[in-house]
DNA sequence: ACCTTGCTTGACACCGTGTAAAGTTGACAC
DNA sequence: GTGTCAACTTTACACGGTGTCAAGCAAGGT
């Protein structure tokens, strides 16, 4: 064989990760297959089409940045409380790292159903951490009384929601570490029994 | 004249606006050209791109359901907490009169400038009505020492997002009330001092 | 020598946007 | 009536990006 194939794969994964998150402008196919070092077509022998190829490339970046141990790190914390905390540590944390790839792959849900579903499936993830944390919270009897479960992790998630990662750190200039203070200081004003 | 003028580029705009909000699918100029009964060309002899017909109609609609008079209405407001409960019922109850609008705007800001500074420009307008809210609440001592006035405009801005409408209402099933109801509770949590 | 695998090159169809040019139709002026 | 102008029509085409198809080539294994 003129190369392995394990290796392209991989490399059209990586490269393409790459260009995504320091690139400015619209990826297409042909800049992924110059990056990668093959030409446009031998992209559509390992990858069958764009939506395919970038939902790859995020369980590529969930596999090496192993999403998995830093959302279920939340689970081990004692208190409700800080279990919040552990989640929007993890989650908010991780939004850095996938960002370039999340504007990707929502600007294809439009046109795209396979886009659609994966970018859907990893928002349900998020939400069922969302859901976990208040559920901690009601047990312990530290969330408001004004708010379901239901309600308060609809609003968590909300708050937790890439868009207003983007917006707080490209549209208003915040750094990482004022998100997650801010947010976390949020999220507690709105979940948790006053007093 | 074969027809008038005036008409039919406020045809367009009517038309263009109806397509947005009760379309399932993406809006094609000649989806716009047949609805409004005119070739696909001539939709060219009224608007120079698809980004200029959506920017106009945005102003279109901005006119016809009086966006100045719903946000300015907040200003009368005598107190600070009565002010962000006006403004958030004034913008949040336009937000699902242009969110298919909004979703075509946004679509395109990738790839199209005008359309990009469009939509900047409606959320810098959104943003002002917010940072006045949080302004008359830090004068009165009821925004929370927590926040400076940029930090708290920047979540309020972030909170009343078009994005944070669309998940709450689409996404978790939400009604315009529950969705005013909550958001008008978060915000006071987020930014109201505590006693 | 032969086959398989991983790629190459080149060509092409499709779709949506935008451009260009020549022709039609109706209203109004004189 | 003749002429002109404006709004609009039809036809055609260029461009960029995705995805398809087919023929060929080079290295490795048997």
């Amino acid at each position: 064989m003129s190369s392995d194939p394990i290796n392209t794969k991989t490399r059209i994964l990586d490269v393409t990760w790459n260009l995504l998150e320091n690139g400015d402008k619209t990826v297409r196919m042909s800049d992924i297959a110059k990056a990668a070092g093959i030409s446009r077509q031998a992209l559509y022998l390992h990858f069958p089409n764009r939506a395919e190829l970038l939902v790859a490339t995020t369980r590529h970046i969930d596999v090496v940045k192993n999403v998995d141990a830093r959302l279920e790190r939340s689970r081990s914390a004692t208190s409700g409380v800080e279990r919040l905390h552990a989640f929007i540590e993890g989650w908010g944390g991780y939004i850095p790292e996938i960002h370039g790839m999340s504007v990707a792959l929502r600007a294809m849900c439009s046109t795209d159903k396979e886009a659609a579903a994966a970018w859907d499936d990893r928002m349900q993830a998020v939400r069922h951490g969302c859901q976990a944390a208040v559920h901690a919270m009601s047990q312990e009897g530290s969330l408001t009384k004004d708010l379901t479960e239901k309600t308060a992790t609809d609003l968590l998630w909300t708050l937790l929601s890439v868009e207003n990662w983007e917006r707080l750190i490209r549209d208003c200039g915040w750094t990482q570490a004022a998100y997650e203070r801010a947010i976390k200081r949020s999220a507690e004003a709105m979940l948790m029994a006053r007093g």
